[in-house]
DNA sequence: TCTCTATGTCAACAACACTGACATAAAACG
DNA sequence: CGTTTTATGTCAGTGTTGTTGACATAGAGA
């Protein structure tokens, strides 16, 4: 907290003051309690239906990223097949996910939501839009640009390739 | 997305263009991603001492409300005492956690770290702090201030008070 | 044809959450 | 003082989600 070396006032003023510990700390939980509670508006829906966060994942990124195929789901998701192949069994058994042989590689499957799929989309990330809009609107463009530069900052490289471009700037 | 009531040019160039569904939909993203690799440095250490993800939320949390209780760590936390013993009951039997019996009330369980502890829990914050200031640090005051309103914003109102007035502002 | 790739599946296991039930000690109440 | 409530601990069972390892099939590519 003390300042180890002497500055001009003017720098002393900018003295990093929000890279303290304590600041670093508070960011710390920050995003622990943010995305406890973010994460737990849709949590309550699954739950009715016998699905878990992860079906919620897969879900979100079909919808988003329509005709991806089990190895690019599988990179965006950072899990394994085994892992994925349990949870998109279920999806494409249940009806809310549907698969197409790729066109130019036929050993492909290319993933889309069905309707009722798009639907449980949409019931799914209502809440976390209108958490996020929320919060956006009462802090103002200004917080969420800057909310928006530090988390995709704090990704890893390889991570800020799946936002592909869409919404980095501006 | 087109504008329900028209409004002067001036206006109009703010017209919340932070809140379109592309915005929204980029930050959940956002939060996925940044989120996913902020907890995996940790995880990585925890991983060479059979630990998990609930020790460090445990540990994080005792040492920095040392004396905590367990009722309160579960309050925090947002997990069953079941849950929460398992993992209490590894980090006392390594030495990492030791209880206090309360002074006013004595059936309460105080809960503090261990040096061994201590050192454990620089250990894991280490990495995310670092994450963190070079976030920070590469986006400026501006933009962390942004972030920590908006996190703020996006959580239940009991988790704000989890977070005891220090830092939300500032 | 031979090999590599994309996908699917089975089995076993671990971490971590849950519910329900029950036990103990201490506080609080009447 | 006796009864009830609270704080904590523990056992047993279950479910979701992740892992590794092994193996199968179909299609792409050399």
């Amino acid at each position: 907290m003390r300042s180890p070396m002497r500055k001009p006032a003017a720098i002393q003023a900018d003295q990093r003051l929000f890279l303290t510990d304590d600041k670093l700390r508070t960011g710390i939980e920050l995003l622990f309690f943010a995305y406890r509670d973010f994460t737990g508006d849709p949590d309550r829906i699954l739950e009715e239906r016998g699905y878990g966060r992860a079906h919620h994942r897969a879900i979100h990124f079909i919808r988003h990223r329509p005709g991806i195929t089990v190895a690019g789901l599988i990179g965006v998701l950072g899990v394994t097949k085994q892992s994925l192949n349990r949870v998109l069994r279920q999806l494409i058994k249940d009806g809310l996910v549907k698969q197409t042989v790729g066109e130019t590689d036929r050993r492909q499957r290319l993933l889309h939501l069905t309707e009722d799929g798009m639907e449980l989309e949409a019931s799914l990330s209502a809440p976390q839009r209108e958490r996020l809009r929320r919060a956006f609107l009462k802090t103002g463009p200004e917080a969420v640009a800057g909310f928006r530069e530090v988390l995709l900052e704090m990704m890893d490289e390889g991570a800020r390739r799946h936002l592909g471009g869409r919404g980095d700037r501006g």
